[in-house]
DNA sequence: ATGCCTTTGTGAACGCGTGCACAAAGATGG
DNA sequence: CCATCTTTGTGCACGCGTTCACAAAGGCAT
Protein backbone atom coordinates (compact mmCIF):
# COMPACT_ATOMS: atom_id res chain seq x y z
CA UNK A 1 0.00 0.00 0.00
CA UNK A 2 1.75 3.53 -1.00
CA UNK A 3 1.99 5.82 1.80
CA UNK A 4 3.17 9.32 2.13
CA UNK A 5 4.04 10.49 5.29
CA UNK A 6 2.80 14.44 6.83
CA UNK A 7 6.57 15.43 6.56
CA UNK A 8 6.68 14.68 3.30
CA UNK A 9 3.62 16.39 1.73
CA UNK A 10 4.31 18.95 3.64
CA UNK A 11 8.07 19.57 2.26
CA UNK A 12 6.97 19.43 -1.05
CA UNK A 13 3.73 22.01 -0.39
CA UNK A 14 5.99 23.94 1.51
CA UNK A 15 4.13 24.01 4.46
CA UNK A 16 4.43 23.00 8.31
CA UNK A 17 3.79 19.30 8.44
CA UNK A 18 1.80 20.02 11.80
CA UNK A 19 -0.78 22.02 9.71
CA UNK A 20 -0.87 19.72 7.39
CA UNK A 21 -1.74 17.16 10.14
CA UNK A 22 -4.67 19.42 11.42
CA UNK A 23 -5.74 20.22 8.18
CA UNK A 24 -6.15 16.54 7.42
CA UNK A 25 -7.73 15.70 10.94
CA UNK A 26 -11.03 18.37 10.38
CA UNK A 27 -11.65 16.32 6.92
CA UNK A 28 -11.60 13.55 9.26
CA UNK A 29 -9.06 11.52 7.17
CA UNK A 30 -7.60 9.25 9.20
CA UNK A 31 -3.89 8.18 8.96
CA UNK A 32 -2.11 5.19 10.08
CA UNK A 33 0.68 6.16 12.91
CA UNK A 34 4.01 4.91 12.34
CA UNK A 35 3.00 4.70 8.54
CA UNK A 36 1.53 7.69 7.03
CA UNK A 37 -1.50 8.15 4.90
CA UNK A 38 -2.72 5.91 2.47
CA UNK A 39 -2.39 7.93 -0.67
CA UNK A 40 -5.13 6.45 -2.80
CA UNK A 41 -7.64 6.79 0.36
CA UNK A 42 -6.49 10.37 0.89
CA UNK A 43 -6.51 11.60 -2.65
CA UNK A 44 -10.39 10.47 -2.63
CA UNK A 45 -11.47 11.31 0.46
CA UNK A 46 -9.80 15.34 -0.69
CA UNK A 47 -11.22 15.12 -4.18
CA UNK A 48 -14.40 14.21 -2.16
CA UNK A 49 -14.63 16.87 -0.27
CA UNK A 50 -13.48 19.15 -2.70
CA UNK A 51 -16.60 18.61 -4.74
CA UNK A 52 -14.37 17.05 -7.28
CA UNK A 53 -16.32 13.84 -7.53
CA UNK A 54 -19.14 15.42 -8.41
CA UNK A 55 -20.28 16.24 -12.29
CA UNK A 56 -20.97 20.44 -12.09
CA UNK A 57 -21.90 21.85 -15.47
CA UNK A 58 -21.49 25.07 -16.20
CA UNK A 59 -22.08 27.72 -18.99
CA UNK A 60 -19.95 30.17 -19.94
CA UNK A 61 -21.31 33.64 -20.93
CA UNK A 62 -19.21 35.64 -23.43
CA UNK A 63 -17.86 33.52 -26.55
CA UNK A 64 -14.94 36.23 -26.88
CA UNK A 65 -11.30 35.44 -26.71
CA UNK A 66 -11.61 34.82 -23.60
CA UNK A 67 -15.33 32.71 -23.67
CA UNK A 68 -13.22 30.70 -25.98
CA UNK A 69 -10.52 29.95 -24.10
CA UNK A 70 -12.31 28.76 -21.53
CA UNK A 71 -14.13 26.44 -23.21
CA UNK A 72 -10.97 25.06 -24.61
CA UNK A 73 -9.35 24.98 -21.33
CA UNK A 74 -8.86 20.91 -20.53
CA UNK A 75 -8.87 21.47 -17.08
CA UNK A 76 -12.41 21.78 -16.28
CA UNK A 77 -12.93 18.55 -17.48
CA UNK A 78 -10.50 16.57 -14.96
CA UNK A 79 -11.85 18.64 -11.74
CA UNK A 80 -15.21 17.46 -12.90
CA UNK A 81 -16.63 20.58 -14.66
CA UNK A 82 -18.28 19.97 -17.58
CA UNK A 83 -19.50 22.94 -20.00
CA UNK A 84 -23.18 22.68 -20.48
CA UNK A 85 -23.25 25.70 -23.10
CA UNK A 86 -21.69 28.10 -24.17
CA UNK A 87 -24.10 31.62 -24.78
CA UNK A 88 -23.67 34.84 -26.62
CA UNK A 89 -25.81 37.65 -27.73
CA UNK A 90 -24.16 38.02 -31.20
CA UNK A 91 -26.86 36.47 -33.57
CA UNK A 92 -23.97 35.85 -35.78
CA UNK A 93 -22.09 33.65 -33.19
CA UNK A 94 -25.20 31.18 -33.05
CA UNK A 95 -24.42 27.61 -34.11
CA UNK A 96 -20.96 28.17 -34.62
CA UNK A 97 -19.00 25.32 -33.01
CA UNK A 98 -16.42 26.48 -30.96
CA UNK A 99 -14.64 23.47 -28.70
CA UNK A 100 -17.01 20.92 -30.36
CA UNK A 101 -19.83 23.02 -28.80
CA UNK A 102 -22.15 25.12 -30.98
CA UNK A 103 -22.67 29.03 -29.67
CA UNK A 104 -26.35 29.00 -28.19
CA UNK A 105 -27.99 32.78 -28.54
CA UNK A 106 -28.63 34.44 -25.49
CA UNK A 107 -32.38 34.13 -25.81
CA UNK A 108 -32.15 30.67 -24.79
CA UNK A 109 -30.36 31.36 -21.47
CA UNK A 110 -33.24 30.40 -19.24
CA UNK A 111 -33.73 26.94 -20.97
CA UNK A 112 -30.76 25.90 -20.88
CA UNK A 113 -30.11 26.49 -16.94
CA UNK A 114 -33.27 24.85 -16.35
CA UNK A 115 -32.43 22.15 -18.74
CA UNK A 116 -29.24 21.54 -17.62
CA UNK A 117 -29.84 21.75 -13.67
CA UNK A 118 -26.92 24.87 -14.03
CA UNK A 119 -25.76 26.12 -10.73
CA UNK A 120 -22.63 27.88 -11.94
CA UNK A 121 -21.83 30.18 -14.25
CA UNK A 122 -18.91 32.03 -16.23
CA UNK A 123 -18.84 35.47 -17.54
CA UNK A 124 -16.98 36.50 -20.24
CA UNK A 125 -19.13 38.98 -21.78
CA UNK A 126 -17.66 42.89 -21.56
CA UNK A 127 -18.13 45.10 -18.97
CA UNK A 128 -20.86 46.79 -19.89
CA UNK A 129 -23.34 43.50 -20.32
CA UNK A 130 -22.35 41.66 -17.14
CA UNK A 131 -24.45 42.72 -14.75
CA UNK A 132 -27.52 42.64 -16.83
CA UNK A 133 -26.32 38.84 -17.46
CA UNK A 134 -25.57 37.91 -14.24
CA UNK A 135 -29.34 38.84 -13.14
CA UNK A 136 -30.58 36.54 -15.85
CA UNK A 137 -28.52 33.90 -14.72
CA UNK A 138 -29.27 34.60 -10.69
CA UNK A 139 -32.96 34.69 -12.31
CA UNK A 140 -33.13 31.03 -13.51
CA UNK A 141 -31.58 29.52 -10.69
CA UNK A 142 -27.68 29.70 -10.80
CA UNK A 143 -26.22 30.20 -7.46
CA UNK A 144 -22.30 30.46 -8.36
CA UNK A 145 -20.51 32.79 -10.83
CA UNK A 146 -16.95 33.14 -11.61
CA UNK A 147 -16.53 36.69 -13.28
CA UNK A 148 -13.99 37.92 -15.54
CA UNK A 149 -15.75 41.29 -16.57
CA UNK A 150 -13.84 43.85 -15.30
CA UNK A 151 -17.13 45.44 -13.36
CA UNK A 152 -18.03 44.48 -9.62
CA UNK A 153 -21.38 42.74 -9.89
CA UNK A 154 -24.12 42.99 -6.92
CA UNK A 155 -26.12 39.86 -6.44
CA UNK A 156 -28.56 38.69 -3.73
CA UNK A 157 -28.13 36.95 -0.62
CA UNK A 158 -27.23 33.31 -1.19
CA UNK A 159 -25.38 33.74 -4.51
CA UNK A 160 -21.12 33.62 -4.85
CA UNK A 161 -19.40 35.60 -6.59
CA UNK A 162 -15.19 35.16 -7.64
CA UNK A 163 -13.47 37.87 -9.88
CA UNK A 164 -11.23 37.46 -11.81
CA UNK A 165 -9.19 40.75 -12.53
CA UNK A 166 -6.35 39.43 -15.04
CA UNK A 167 -4.41 43.01 -14.47
CA UNK A 168 -4.89 42.51 -10.95
CA UNK A 169 -2.22 39.58 -10.67
CA UNK A 170 -0.23 41.66 -12.88
CA UNK A 171 -0.22 44.62 -10.47
CA UNK A 172 0.88 42.97 -7.89
CA UNK A 173 4.03 41.21 -9.79
CA UNK A 174 4.53 44.99 -10.40
CA UNK A 175 4.43 46.07 -7.19
CA UNK A 176 6.94 43.51 -5.86
CA UNK A 177 8.93 44.23 -8.98
CA UNK A 178 8.95 47.80 -7.60
CA UNK A 179 9.87 46.51 -4.50
CA UNK A 180 13.34 45.01 -6.01
CA UNK A 181 14.27 47.72 -8.39
CA UNK A 182 13.72 50.13 -5.05
CA UNK A 183 15.77 48.23 -2.62
CA UNK A 184 19.08 49.23 -3.85
CA UNK A 185 18.22 53.21 -4.02
CA UNK A 186 15.88 55.38 -1.74
CA UNK A 187 13.11 54.41 0.47
CA UNK A 188 11.02 55.56 -2.31
CA UNK A 189 9.27 58.32 0.33
CA UNK A 190 11.74 60.57 -0.53
CA UNK A 191 10.98 60.96 -4.38
CA UNK A 192 7.68 60.96 -3.43
CA UNK A 193 8.19 64.85 -2.47
CA UNK A 194 9.06 65.59 -5.56
CA UNK A 195 6.95 64.38 -8.25
CA UNK A 196 3.93 64.97 -6.17
CA UNK A 197 1.12 66.86 -7.47
CA UNK A 198 -0.26 69.75 -4.95
CA UNK A 199 -2.27 68.66 -2.40
CA UNK A 200 -5.49 70.57 -4.28
CA UNK A 201 -7.43 70.61 -7.90
CA UNK A 202 -11.07 68.36 -9.06
CA UNK A 203 -11.16 65.41 -7.39
CA UNK A 204 -11.81 61.23 -8.29
CA UNK A 205 -15.52 60.25 -7.19
CA UNK A 206 -15.09 58.46 -3.96
CA UNK A 207 -17.41 56.13 -1.90
CA UNK A 208 -20.06 54.19 -4.07
CA UNK A 209 -18.64 50.51 -4.78
CA UNK A 210 -21.47 48.28 -5.33
CA UNK A 211 -23.07 45.89 -3.10
CA UNK A 212 -20.24 43.11 -1.85
CA UNK A 213 -20.83 41.21 1.21
CA UNK A 214 -17.96 41.38 2.66
CA UNK A 215 -14.18 41.26 2.85
CA UNK A 216 -13.17 37.90 0.76
CA UNK A 217 -9.82 37.38 2.28
CA UNK A 218 -7.83 37.29 -1.40
CA UNK A 219 -6.58 40.47 -1.20
CA UNK A 220 -5.96 42.54 1.67
CA UNK A 221 -8.06 46.29 1.79
CA UNK A 222 -4.80 48.31 0.24
CA UNK A 223 -1.52 46.12 0.38
CA UNK A 224 -1.32 43.42 -2.43
CA UNK A 225 -0.09 40.09 -1.06
CA UNK B 1 -10.52 70.59 -1.85
CA UNK B 2 -12.67 67.32 -2.28
CA UNK B 3 -11.94 64.76 0.65
CA UNK B 4 -13.23 61.48 1.70
CA UNK B 5 -13.08 60.08 5.44
CA UNK B 6 -11.84 56.84 6.67
CA UNK B 7 -15.37 55.83 7.55
CA UNK B 8 -16.69 56.50 4.15
CA UNK B 9 -14.10 54.72 2.17
CA UNK B 10 -14.49 51.82 4.76
CA UNK B 11 -18.18 51.59 4.36
CA UNK B 12 -17.79 51.63 0.82
CA UNK B 13 -14.73 48.86 1.09
CA UNK B 14 -16.66 46.57 3.03
CA UNK B 15 -13.72 46.74 5.88
CA UNK B 16 -13.47 48.26 8.99
CA UNK B 17 -12.28 51.88 9.55
CA UNK B 18 -9.45 51.27 11.54
CA UNK B 19 -8.05 49.27 9.75
CA UNK B 20 -7.74 51.28 6.59
CA UNK B 21 -6.27 54.33 8.58
CA UNK B 22 -3.43 51.97 9.55
CA UNK B 23 -3.00 50.69 6.68
CA UNK B 24 -2.96 54.45 5.08
CA UNK B 25 -0.80 55.71 7.96
CA UNK B 26 1.88 52.65 6.78
CA UNK B 27 2.17 54.36 3.51
CA UNK B 28 2.57 57.74 5.38
CA UNK B 29 -0.04 59.37 3.80
CA UNK B 30 -1.57 61.89 5.61
CA UNK B 31 -4.76 62.99 5.92
CA UNK B 32 -6.40 66.05 8.22
CA UNK B 33 -7.63 65.84 10.73
CA UNK B 34 -11.28 66.77 11.45
CA UNK B 35 -11.76 66.56 7.71
CA UNK B 36 -10.41 63.29 6.08
CA UNK B 37 -7.66 62.71 3.30
CA UNK B 38 -7.52 64.57 0.26
CA UNK B 39 -9.08 62.66 -2.75
CA UNK B 40 -6.44 63.17 -5.14
CA UNK B 41 -3.53 63.18 -3.09
CA UNK B 42 -4.63 59.74 -2.11
CA UNK B 43 -5.23 58.26 -5.11
CA UNK B 44 -2.14 59.69 -6.29
CA UNK B 45 -0.19 58.15 -3.06
CA UNK B 46 -1.35 54.50 -3.52
CA UNK B 47 -1.20 54.61 -6.78
CA UNK B 48 2.34 55.59 -6.74
CA UNK B 49 2.81 52.91 -4.19
CA UNK B 50 1.34 50.57 -5.91
CA UNK B 51 3.71 51.32 -9.24
CA UNK B 52 0.31 52.70 -11.24
CA UNK B 53 2.43 55.74 -12.09
CA UNK B 54 5.21 53.51 -13.84
CA UNK B 55 5.33 52.32 -17.51
CA UNK B 56 5.58 48.26 -17.29
CA UNK B 57 6.59 46.78 -20.52
CA UNK B 58 5.00 43.24 -20.58
CA UNK B 59 5.03 40.50 -23.49
CA UNK B 60 2.79 37.67 -24.01
CA UNK B 61 4.20 34.53 -24.83
CA UNK B 62 1.88 32.18 -26.24
CA UNK B 63 -1.01 34.02 -28.45
CA UNK B 64 -3.75 31.02 -28.66
CA UNK B 65 -6.93 32.12 -27.72
CA UNK B 66 -6.24 32.98 -24.01
CA UNK B 67 -3.09 35.12 -25.25
CA UNK B 68 -5.56 37.10 -27.82
CA UNK B 69 -7.68 37.70 -24.65
CA UNK B 70 -5.04 38.98 -22.78
CA UNK B 71 -3.81 41.18 -25.62
CA UNK B 72 -7.07 42.63 -26.41
CA UNK B 73 -7.97 42.92 -22.45
CA UNK B 74 -8.42 46.87 -22.07
CA UNK B 75 -7.67 47.08 -18.59
CA UNK B 76 -3.85 46.16 -18.77
CA UNK B 77 -3.04 49.92 -20.24
CA UNK B 78 -5.19 51.93 -17.39
CA UNK B 79 -2.86 50.22 -15.00
CA UNK B 80 0.34 51.31 -16.60
CA UNK B 81 1.14 48.20 -18.49
CA UNK B 82 2.44 48.32 -21.77
CA UNK B 83 2.05 45.02 -24.14
CA UNK B 84 5.50 45.49 -25.71
CA UNK B 85 5.09 42.57 -27.97
CA UNK B 86 3.57 39.16 -28.41
CA UNK B 87 4.68 35.98 -29.39
CA UNK B 88 4.13 32.83 -30.14
CA UNK B 89 6.07 29.65 -31.47
CA UNK B 90 3.94 29.24 -34.85
CA UNK B 91 5.91 30.21 -37.46
CA UNK B 92 1.94 30.24 -39.41
CA UNK B 93 1.28 33.39 -36.92
CA UNK B 94 4.67 35.80 -37.43
CA UNK B 95 2.84 38.65 -38.46
CA UNK B 96 -0.17 38.42 -38.12
CA UNK B 97 -1.50 41.16 -36.38
CA UNK B 98 -3.39 40.32 -32.81
CA UNK B 99 -5.11 43.28 -31.06
CA UNK B 100 -2.75 46.02 -33.10
CA UNK B 101 0.10 44.05 -32.56
CA UNK B 102 2.16 41.59 -34.86
CA UNK B 103 2.91 38.95 -34.11
CA UNK B 104 6.42 37.88 -33.63
CA UNK B 105 8.30 34.35 -33.51
CA UNK B 106 9.64 33.01 -30.78
CA UNK B 107 13.38 33.15 -32.04
CA UNK B 108 13.31 36.98 -31.29
CA UNK B 109 11.93 36.58 -27.61
CA UNK B 110 15.46 37.43 -26.38
CA UNK B 111 16.20 40.44 -28.38
CA UNK B 112 12.80 41.83 -27.35
CA UNK B 113 12.94 41.77 -24.01
CA UNK B 114 16.38 42.78 -24.49
CA UNK B 115 15.66 45.72 -26.84
CA UNK B 116 12.48 46.81 -24.78
CA UNK B 117 13.90 46.21 -21.02
CA UNK B 118 10.75 44.11 -20.27
CA UNK B 119 10.90 43.24 -16.72
CA UNK B 120 7.54 41.23 -16.70
CA UNK B 121 6.41 38.41 -18.79
CA UNK B 122 2.89 36.80 -19.55
CA UNK B 123 2.96 32.82 -20.47
CA UNK B 124 -0.40 31.82 -22.01
CA UNK B 125 1.44 28.66 -23.49
CA UNK B 126 0.02 25.13 -23.36
CA UNK B 127 1.83 23.48 -20.59
CA UNK B 128 4.63 21.57 -22.42
CA UNK B 129 6.32 24.68 -24.06
CA UNK B 130 6.07 26.40 -20.48
CA UNK B 131 8.68 25.70 -18.56
CA UNK B 132 10.77 26.13 -21.46
CA UNK B 133 9.68 29.66 -22.53
CA UNK B 134 9.74 30.65 -18.81
CA UNK B 135 13.70 29.18 -18.70
CA UNK B 136 14.29 31.33 -21.77
CA UNK B 137 12.39 34.93 -20.18
CA UNK B 138 14.34 34.56 -16.95
CA UNK B 139 17.74 34.00 -18.95
CA UNK B 140 16.61 37.15 -21.06
CA UNK B 141 16.22 39.33 -17.84
CA UNK B 142 12.37 38.64 -17.19
CA UNK B 143 12.04 38.64 -13.24
CA UNK B 144 8.65 38.40 -12.68
CA UNK B 145 6.15 35.76 -14.57
CA UNK B 146 2.21 35.60 -15.09
CA UNK B 147 1.82 32.33 -15.92
CA UNK B 148 -1.36 30.63 -17.37
CA UNK B 149 -0.29 27.36 -18.57
CA UNK B 150 -1.08 24.51 -15.95
CA UNK B 151 2.09 24.15 -14.69
CA UNK B 152 4.40 24.62 -11.79
CA UNK B 153 7.13 26.82 -13.08
CA UNK B 154 10.70 26.24 -11.31
CA UNK B 155 12.76 29.59 -11.12
CA UNK B 156 15.79 30.76 -9.68
CA UNK B 157 15.86 32.54 -6.25
CA UNK B 158 14.75 36.32 -6.96
CA UNK B 159 12.49 35.46 -9.73
CA UNK B 160 8.28 35.69 -8.51
CA UNK B 161 5.86 33.82 -10.19
CA UNK B 162 2.38 34.41 -9.67
CA UNK B 163 0.04 31.21 -11.53
CA UNK B 164 -3.76 31.80 -12.60
CA UNK B 165 -5.11 28.48 -12.87
CA UNK B 166 -8.98 28.90 -13.95
CA UNK B 167 -9.94 25.97 -13.04
CA UNK B 168 -9.13 26.97 -9.20
CA UNK B 169 -11.56 29.07 -8.89
CA UNK B 170 -14.64 27.21 -10.40
CA UNK B 171 -13.04 25.01 -7.97
CA UNK B 172 -13.51 27.23 -5.18
CA UNK B 173 -17.16 27.69 -6.46
CA UNK B 174 -18.48 24.56 -6.44
CA UNK B 175 -16.86 23.63 -3.62
CA UNK B 176 -19.22 26.37 -1.48
CA UNK B 177 -22.02 25.10 -4.11
CA UNK B 178 -21.53 21.66 -2.72
CA UNK B 179 -21.52 23.16 1.06
CA UNK B 180 -24.60 24.98 0.25
CA UNK B 181 -26.12 21.84 -1.36
CA UNK B 182 -25.19 19.95 1.66
CA UNK B 183 -26.44 21.90 4.71
CA UNK B 184 -30.13 20.67 4.59
CA UNK B 185 -29.25 16.99 4.44
CA UNK B 186 -26.50 15.14 6.02
CA UNK B 187 -22.88 16.31 7.26
CA UNK B 188 -21.16 14.17 4.27
CA UNK B 189 -19.33 11.91 6.36
CA UNK B 190 -21.96 9.15 6.51
CA UNK B 191 -22.62 9.41 2.64
CA UNK B 192 -18.49 8.89 2.38
CA UNK B 193 -17.69 5.62 4.17
CA UNK B 194 -20.83 4.06 1.63
CA UNK B 195 -18.94 4.99 -1.51
CA UNK B 196 -15.66 4.99 -0.56
CA UNK B 197 -12.91 2.64 -2.11
CA UNK B 198 -11.24 0.08 -0.23
CA UNK B 199 -7.90 1.40 1.44
CA UNK B 200 -5.94 -0.38 -1.10
CA UNK B 201 -4.63 -0.58 -5.25
CA UNK B 202 -2.08 1.04 -7.27
CA UNK B 203 -1.44 4.79 -5.32
CA UNK B 204 -0.75 8.02 -7.33
CA UNK B 205 2.34 8.91 -7.04
CA UNK B 206 3.44 11.24 -3.90
CA UNK B 207 6.25 13.80 -3.40
CA UNK B 208 7.73 15.91 -6.29
CA UNK B 209 6.16 18.97 -6.61
CA UNK B 210 8.73 21.41 -8.19
CA UNK B 211 10.81 24.32 -6.85
CA UNK B 212 8.02 27.10 -5.06
CA UNK B 213 9.37 29.02 -3.31
CA UNK B 214 7.47 29.69 -0.01
CA UNK B 215 3.53 29.55 1.28
CA UNK B 216 1.98 32.22 -1.34
CA UNK B 217 -1.07 33.16 1.05
CA UNK B 218 -3.64 32.69 -1.67
CA UNK B 219 -5.08 29.29 -1.63
CA UNK B 220 -4.63 27.34 2.02
CA UNK B 221 -2.98 24.48 1.78
CA UNK B 222 -6.08 21.85 2.05
CA UNK B 223 -9.25 24.32 2.14
CA UNK B 224 -10.42 26.75 -0.28
CA UNK B 225 -11.30 30.56 1.09
C1' DA C 1 5.33 -11.39 23.12
C1' DT C 2 8.14 -7.48 23.96
C1' DG C 3 10.60 -3.41 22.96
C1' DC C 4 11.89 0.03 19.73
C1' DC C 5 11.01 3.11 16.09
C1' DT C 6 8.13 5.99 13.29
C1' DT C 7 4.35 8.97 12.61
C1' DT C 8 -0.12 10.57 13.87
C1' DG C 9 -3.37 13.51 16.38
C1' DT C 10 -3.88 17.27 19.42
C1' DG C 11 -3.37 20.23 23.77
C1' DA C 12 -1.01 24.32 24.75
C1' DA C 13 1.72 28.44 23.73
C1' DC C 14 3.09 31.84 20.76
C1' DG C 15 2.63 35.57 17.39
C1' DC C 16 0.23 38.45 14.38
C1' DG C 17 -3.43 40.91 12.52
C1' DT C 18 -7.85 43.14 13.55
C1' DG C 19 -10.80 46.07 16.03
C1' DC C 20 -11.70 49.08 19.93
C1' DA C 21 -11.28 53.24 22.09
C1' DC C 22 -9.22 57.52 22.99
C1' DA C 23 -6.02 61.39 22.97
C1' DA C 24 -4.19 64.72 19.76
C1' DA C 25 -4.96 67.77 15.98
C1' DG C 26 -7.12 70.62 13.06
C1' DA C 27 -11.35 73.00 11.29
C1' DT C 28 -15.22 75.88 12.15
C1' DG C 29 -18.34 79.09 14.31
C1' DG C 30 -19.42 82.47 17.65
C1' DC D 1 -9.53 83.87 20.77
C1' DC D 2 -11.90 80.22 22.71
C1' DA D 3 -15.15 76.40 22.61
C1' DT D 4 -16.91 72.71 20.16
C1' DC D 5 -17.03 69.25 16.80
C1' DT D 6 -15.08 66.07 13.61
C1' DT D 7 -11.74 62.82 12.18
C1' DT D 8 -7.11 61.13 12.29
C1' DG D 9 -3.36 58.29 14.19
C1' DT D 10 -2.23 54.76 17.36
C1' DG D 11 -1.59 52.10 21.99
C1' DC D 12 -3.71 48.16 23.69
C1' DA D 13 -6.36 44.02 24.09
C1' DC D 14 -8.68 40.35 22.10
C1' DG D 15 -9.10 36.35 19.09
C1' DC D 16 -7.65 33.29 15.65
C1' DG D 17 -4.50 30.62 13.17
C1' DT D 18 0.03 28.60 13.15
C1' DT D 19 3.60 26.13 15.29
C1' DC D 20 5.67 23.48 18.91
C1' DA D 21 6.01 19.53 21.43
C1' DC D 22 4.58 15.27 23.18
C1' DA D 23 1.71 11.32 24.44
C1' DA D 24 -0.70 7.63 22.13
C1' DA D 25 -0.78 4.26 18.61
C1' DG D 26 0.53 1.20 15.28
C1' DG D 27 4.16 -1.40 12.67
C1' DC D 28 8.10 -4.30 12.67
C1' DA D 29 12.03 -6.84 14.05
C1' DT D 30 13.87 -9.93 17.26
Amino acid sequence: MPTVSSEELAAAAGVNSAKLRKDFSYLGSYGTRGVGYDVEYLVYQISRELGLTQDWPVVIVGIGNLGAALANYGGFASRGFRVAALIDADPAMAGKPVAGLPVRHTDELESIITDNDVSIGVIATPAGAAQQVCDRLVAAGVTSILNFAPTVLSVPEGVDVRKVDLSIELQILAFHEQRKAGEETSPAQETAAATAPPRSGAGVRAGAAGGRKGPDGDVPAVMPA
